[in-house]
RNA sequence: GGGCGGCUAGCUCAGUUGGUUAGAGCACUUGCUUGACAUGCAAGAGGUCACUGGUUCGAGUCCAGUGUCGCCCACCA
């Protein structure tokens, strides 16, 4: 029977392969689409971060999907107007990567095809690969709206993109400066801080002569100024050399001028309080187009900068001798040529921290250019207000600090990257200097300035920074900047989800571009997740082949336990390691519900007739334990508790429903007694409860629910549902709780666990019916075995079962003996805090335990101190404990 | 240099406003081919909640500090 699941498997955990609005697949191939739900008064809009456009799924898109399929599929079945709408980034700097790659090894580079064809082959790759994500989302059961599906080179994308800068440069929050930004030779664009990865690294600290000039400005040989640097290369464009005002060292230097090795440069050297003097010789060499540092000295001097290195961090002619060089064969030739002409006065390991590209992993290069910046300060303002104020809230709290912190110190962003694939910045230059902005597709009539034609005027050849159209997708994939009907019904969303290594690159960004363009907070909650690690903790690589691939275990195991793994026992926020052991445990799940049902159908009697006869005790309780999950899972799914959620539902389905329920049901279904009627009504409780966990569990195990719910609809009278999907029935309310029934299974299952734990103990055959005495503590506790008399016999395996009145003539104390063979005892204590289970003597020393503990307690400032409603609550526990140890030594 | 987070059973992790005897999965021990399921059933064992001090009638939970691991931010050549 083991074989069961794999073979039905394929069945439940097809893949979706079609587009369609969401539905349910079948290996077959059939799709049958869900219909809408009805919209209702709540709405629920997830804004997801759309993957890279040439990524593959992997577990960090696992979970995303995961998280935000189960938020959507919770509120549809609520009745709430739901959307998840899906789509791809086309991601400037990754998708050139990859393309350049593939060019490369046709012997082609981005320059020897060309702008215009190099986008051509961007864009057929683009229709290559532009499914390939959604397509494995499917795989991982998201139910997103694909028939909304977007991606950020779309014409809508690209409308918002213009309309959102115009709008930013009518106000004056767009600039164009020349400034040092970050530089990536290899990728040959500017990269902002954020795409800045900074490593530690052991580096060497040379000190290197700077010849003073003597009056006829010739290199003094006898007298210099040793200054450290990290970076010999870059003193081709020194201009200066720092020192501290205060510095007795080299106070009477101040003023004069040093001689720039190689290129025999004046340098003057100034006095500024920013140097420290206990770093190197306390002497710093000034360059300003080359370190960010000295390019601010340089302001603050009037200082020149001299830039000497080329796009890709050769030197260029500035350079002199060592033009063409790369950067580190220069500083290799520079050190050499220093050392042979005595100039270089020392080397020493350096510890220090250098930026590297985030995509290609070069060193960055600072650079001096002209760029296009966005001030970010005016933005960042109602951006905090309204985390401040709560109209967006952030999960986990404490990340809302982190956002807070990173928008107080915003610096503007460098918004323009070199690159070819990408929103080209809509902006015109005119022969004369003016600048044109417009949201018009066409571009500009004439420049807006001077009125000459169109036909003269040059575009702008940058194009954005990738997050700047990330950062409108919540409103630009509803069509903003119209106000159509997808944006006046949805926006803004409910919920954006995301990993939190994103929250400075998108989150913020979003919340900004979102408050200025549209007047609202994009979204109400942001919900950040952890990274998904490998199962040593450390972060997945194909290199270290600690990679779990997201479609080899659905292969294997199916979507659903994948989904459960990486839900359950998480906290928002906190890394995950995704073990063998949660996947196993999914996998055990989805195979436990499948064999439950499997169960539940084949128990169905031949025909179904009119339901008789009261509903037994297990069937009561259920429908109360039912109504209990119910509550309490929606409490869960509402406050966003997703792990909670998991495991309620995990203990619910497995602990009640199945080790208890199922096994007491199978009495009900199998009473030799039993009228067609009554079994007709045993049957249909187990059914119905089965389809009420079914849609509790669907939102985190969509098809296992799925496709019991297709079997239970057909084989269940009143089809169960109306609706032929799982997917769109309504999400339960939780029905009436039945006190006494569950008041009654707690006495039950302790006096079966008692009578279970007593068999193993005295080594009963496991297999064997033994006989039991059960003497009740009193009428209540007569009264509630009576009435699960049948189920202790199945479950505790014992036959027949006498009910022996309190006091007994043999002397005996009040308990329940086992069988002859059995030597033990077991006592059954009040039927409320039955202490069943225990053997005679140490139910006694845990009462005495339990007293002395309670009486030491309340003699205690407890008494005074404490509320009253929490002493009275001990105070009750006392004297019941007090009345079980009197029955219990039959005083 | 700032800031944040983790430290709970052998392992991976839950633990929502302070309130019975701190939980789960896996692993472990014992026994089970019990008519849904051995990917299972039953019964068990296993924790000084990193450490120190404080607040409180009561602390895994709140406060202060220490240790340790990790992350984020930051312009020291």
């Amino acid at each position: 029977m083991g074989t069961q699941l794999r073979e039905l498997a394929p069945r439940y955990d097809a893949a979706a392969t079609e587009p369609g609005i969401y539905g349910r697949w079948e290996s077959s191939g059939a799709f049958t689409p869900a219909s809408d739900p009805p919209v209702g008064a709540e709405r629920f809009v997830i804004t997801m971060p759309p993957p890279n456009v040439t990524g593959s799924l992997h577990t960090g898109h696992a979970l995303f999907v995961t998280l935000e399929d189960l938020m959507t599929r919770y509120h549809r079945m609520r009745g709430d107007d739901t959307l998840w709408l899906p789509g791809v980034d086309h991601a400037s700097i990754a998708a050139q990567f990859v393309l350049d790659k593939i060019i490369a090894e046709e012997g082609e580079t981005r320059e020897s095809l060309g702008r215009d064809r190099y986008l051509e082959r961007m864009w057929s790759f683009m229709n290559e690969t532009r499914d390939v994500i959604g397509l494995q989302m499917r795989r991982l059961g998201a139910s997103a709206d694909w028939t909304r599906n977007r991606f950020t080179m779309d014409p809508m994308s690209a409308r918002a993109v213009r309309t959102a800068f115009k709008r930013l440069h009518e106000v004056g929050l767009v600039y164009r400066g020349e400034a040092l930004v970050n530089w990536c030779p290899r990728c040959r664009t500017t990269i902002s801080d954020l795409e800045k990865v900074p490593r530690e690294e052991m580096g060497i600290l040379w000190t290197i002569r700077y010849h003073l000039a003597r009056e006829d400005g010739s290199p003094d040989p006898e007298r210099w100024i040793p200054v450290a640097t990290t970076r010999p290369e870059t003193l081709l464009g020194d201009v200066a050399v720092a020192v501290h005002p205060e510095d007795a060292r080299y106070r009477d230097l101040v003023g004069r001028e040093a001689i720039l090795p190689f290129l025999g440069r004046h340098l003057p050297i100034i006095a500024d309080e920013i140097v420290e003097r206990e770093f190197g010789t306390g002497a710093v060499k000034i360059t300003p187009a080359h370190d960010p540092d000295d390019y601010e000295f340089g302001r603050r001097h009037g200082l020149t900068a001299i830039n000497v290195l080329d796009e890709e961090a050769r030197i260029n002619p500035e350079g002199g001798e060592f033009a063409s060089l790369d950067r580190y064969e220069a500083r290799r030739a520079i050190v050499e040529r220093l050392a042979a002409m005595g100039d270089l006065e020392g080397e020493r390991p350096h510890q220090m921290v250098i930026g590297h590209c985030d995509r290609c992993g070069t060193v960055v290069e600072p650079r001096l250019s002209v760029q296009w910046f966005i001030r970010m300060q005016p933005l960042a303002e109602p951006a905090l207000s309204a985390v401040r104020d709560g109209r967006t809230r952030i999960l986990p709290e404490q990340f809302a600090k982190v956002y807070t912190h990173w928008l107080e110190n915003i610096r503007d962003w460098a918004v323009g990257r070199q690159l070819w694939w990408g929103h080209r910045i809509p902006a015109w230059f005119c022969p004369d200097g003016h600048i044109t902005v417009t949201d018009a597709e066409a571009g500009p009539d004439a420049c807006a300035t001077c009125d000459r034609p169109a036909s003269e005027l040059a575009q702008e050849t940058d194009i954005f920074d990738t997050w700047f159209s990330s950062g409108l997708w919540p409103f630009s994939t509803l069509g903003w900047p119209d106000a159509t009907p997808d944006y006046v019904r949805f926006y803004p969303t409910s919920v954006m989800e995301t990993g939190y290594d994103i929250i400075f690159f998108w989150v913020a960004r979003m919340m900004m571009l979102g408050l200025f363009l549209t007047g609202e907070v994009p979204f109400h909650t942001v919900y950040l997740h952890g990274l998904v690690r490998a199962d040593g903790g450390g972060k997945m690589s194909k290199t270290k082949g600690n990679v779990v691939d997201p479609l080899e275990v659905i292969d294997e195991i199916g979507a659903d336990a994948l989904r459960f793994a990486l839900i359950a026992g998480t906290t928002p926020g906190a890394d995950q390691r995704l073990t063998k052991g949660k996947l196993d445990a999914g996998r055990n799940f989805t195979n436990k519900l499948w064999n439950a049902a499997r169960f539940v159908l084949s128990a169905r009697p031949d025909s179904i007739v009119e339901p008789e006869g009261a509903p037994t005790l297990a069937e009561r309780w259920i429908g109360s334990r039912l109504a209990a999950a119910t509550d309490r899972t929606t409490r869960q799914l509402d406050e966003l508790e997703l792990s909670a959620y998991a495991t309620s539902i995990h203990e619910f389905a497995w602990s009640d429903y199945c080790d208890w329920y199922l096994e007491m049901a199978k009495v009900d279904l199998r009473r030799p007694s039993a009228s067609d009627g009554e079994r007709a009504r045993a049957w249909l409780t187990a059914a119905r409860s089965l389809a009420g966990l079914l849609r509790l569990l669907h939102p985190i195990v969509p098809f296992v629910t799925e496709e019991i719910w297709s079997a239970l609809a057909a084989s269940l009278p009143d089809a169960a549902t109306q609706r032929p999907l799982l997917m769109t029935a309504a999400w339960p309310s939780p029905g009436p709780r039945d006190e006494e029934a569950e008041a009654e299974m707690a006495v039950l299952t302790e006096l079966i666990r008692g009578v279970r734990n007593l068999r193993t103990e005295s080594s009963a055959p496991a297999s064997a019916w033994l006989p039991l005495t059960v003497v009740p503590a009193d009428g209540a506790a007569r009264a509630t075995i009576e009435h699960g008399i049948d189920y202790l016999g199945a479950l505790a395996r014992v036959r027949p079962i006498e009910l022996r009145a309190p006091g007994g003539d043999d002397g005996r104390p009040d308990v329940i003996a086992s069988t002859a063979e059995a030597a033990a005892w077991l006592e059954q204590s009040a039927a409320e805090t039955a202490d069943a289970g225990l053997h005679r003597a140490s139910a006694e020393a845990h009462l005495r335990r339990g007293i002395e503990r309670l009486r030491t307690l309340l003699a205690s400032d407890f008494a005074e101190r404490a509320p009253s409603a929490v002493v009275e609550r001990e105070q009750a526990r006392l004297a019941d404990l007090e009345a079980q140890l009197r029955h219990l030594i039959g005083a």
